[in-house]
DNA sequence: TATCTTATTGCAATTCAATATCAAGTAAAA
DNA sequence: TTTTACTTGATATTGAATTGCAATAAGATA
């Protein structure tokens, strides 16, 4: 999905959704499509502050939690950092570096495990996703620092 | 590992490491060896507190933290939510309740995957860990709230 | 085009978890 | 007992994110 595309799509949910196309709200998009990284709600500011001086921190959060909930955004949260967001919607994991904490998306097929119904005591939980994260040290870590 | 094993664990490595064992760190241990759910650092503060009424929230973070590298403790964070904290040293994963939130231990055996190393941009990274996440809706959710 | 409706914005104040600072206190070794 | 390094408590501070609200403006309607 190409960058008109995500475009497109923003317009069309927005429609679909009674929700107004302002121009902060298109260039908060359009920076997180434009990028290939995971960025944050802050980093996401910083950049589009550059074209509107005058846009309101609140107003990057409020919309970029919007865009997740429409489907728009896939997010990404840790602990003690702050959540980062990407509009690469295809079905993917993440290698988190745990040198430079770099996130890397990762694409993971047959993902299988056994379940210990003795020890978890789940009872009948009903299990919808599993989401994977591998940790470990980035080639780039790898070169630097050994 | 009962209770008094653990405590037995706190007091070694304390030693090992030339901590002191102060009636704060083993009360706050003990409330974590006791229970058998993930408590965060502010439920320690508040339960602790009953017996220590001028103990200081920075106090139990503090430790906290320190007793996770000292390997005294597992911790658990996810963003927008407080980090927990238990002292299940067992490999375990996790599964969380998309509805209330609360959080199950889970065992799980035969994790596989197989990565797609062509679109996975990882080159030579060394991946080490893996953790994986359940999520769906927990036994007492379904059974309350269909 | 003018008007209306309501989503949205900007700003400031606020929440919440967590960390930093530092003087005073104390566990444990000598 | 003395010494010393580790800890504590109180407070201030940080950083991410949220909220309340009056003012604004997008998009529908006439
Ligand atoms: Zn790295
Ligand atoms: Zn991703
Ligand atoms: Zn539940
Ligand atoms: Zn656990």
């Amino acid at each position: 999905m190409n960058k008109e595309e995500k475009l497109q799509k923003l317009v069309d949910i927005s429609r679909e959704k009674g929700l107004k196309l302002t121009p902060q709200r298109m260039a908060i998009f359009r920076i997180l499509s434009e990028s290939d990284k995971h960025l944050t709600a802050d980093e996401v500011y910083q950049k589009a502050r550059k074209d509107y001086p005058m846009l309101s921190a609140a107003t990057v959060y409020r919309n970029m939690e919007q865009m997740v909930s429409s489907g728009l955004l896939s997010n990404l949260g840790r602990s003690g950092a702050a959540m980062k967001y990407d509009t690469n919607l295809e079905e993917h994991h993440h290698f988190i570096c745990s040198h430079c904490g770099k996130v890397y998306d990762v694409y993971l097929s047959k993902v299988t495990y056994e379940l210990d119904m003795e020890k978890s005591r789940l009872g009948d939980a009903k299990i919808d996703v599993s989401e994977l994260y591998l940790y470990g040290v980035c080639e780039d870590c790898l070169n630097n620092y050994g």
